[in-house]
DNA sequence: TTATTTGCAAATCATTTGCCCGAAG
DNA sequence: CTTCGGGCAAATGATTTGCAAATAA
């Protein structure tokens, strides 16, 4: 993690201009069409490096896939369940969810993540689900 | 899923009997105890249909593994960050969250997934992390 | 120069599938 | 009987790794 290559550059670029939390392969993708004979292996080493390091996160899907998301400060997703898509939500965090669900636990809670699920726009037009 | 099989049975059985969110590797060498000539195979194909039949639940989890949950009912989880462990939360489920963080989206909101994150009680307990 | 990173191909790991046999209904 | 489920081994798909050549500092 300590030389600016171009194809980590790229992989990072992509990830920050994209809102769509995608995974290695769609990563790939794109910047292929920048840096044609990148190898999908340099995109895997470079996604795992950089969640590594934090400056990118893994979300977690029951996909089988990997996603990724640039946004590492904690805020809420909507997950279609109809057609996978990952949203972001503008919903201020609300840390004092953490306290009210542990209570008398004892357990040390330093972070939450919160999912809702159900049926993006574009997917409530669409009749027979 | 209209058989009643020895081996599926010991795979509910042991989802059942545990609260440890296990893997299908685990569930397998579990299952094995009782049936030591069991397949792996059948292990995921069970797993699979009972998740489609709505009998089980798998969790999203970013450790390349998926994993099991017997209770499908919505309730909220605890995962340790440094030994992975996976805790039921006792607190009851506050659907009141979804409008709230839905706001005027239009996205049509039918549940949520809710986690802790932090570190477990045996955790705490070791000095450095 | 020299430590890192890349591309490629082979390796690994989790999970699925094809096929034929045994078991449930 | 007749259909579904199991075991095995091979197939698949995602991700990682070894290594020599290319590149950033």
């Amino acid at each position: 993690m300590n030389k600016r290559s171009r194809q980590r550059e790229a992989v990072i670029r992509v990830l920050r201009n994209t809102s769509s939390h995608p995974d290695a392969k769609w990563i790939y993708e794109e910047v292929k069409r920048e840096i044609p004979d990148i190898s999908l292996a340099t995109v895997y080493r470079n996604l795992r490096l950089l969640k590594e390091a934090g400056e990118i996160a893994e979300l977690p899907v029951t996909d089988n896939n990997a996603h990724f998301d640039y946004h590492t400060e904690n805020h809420y997703h909507f997950r279609c369940d109809r057609c996978g898509r990952i949203l972001d939500l503008d919903a201020p965090v609300d840390r004092s969810i953490e306290e009210r669900l542990a209570g008398n636990t004892g357990l040390k809670v330093t972070h939450h993540r919160l999912e809702l699920g159900g049926l993006c726009l574009d997917c409530q037009k669409i009749k027979k689900f």
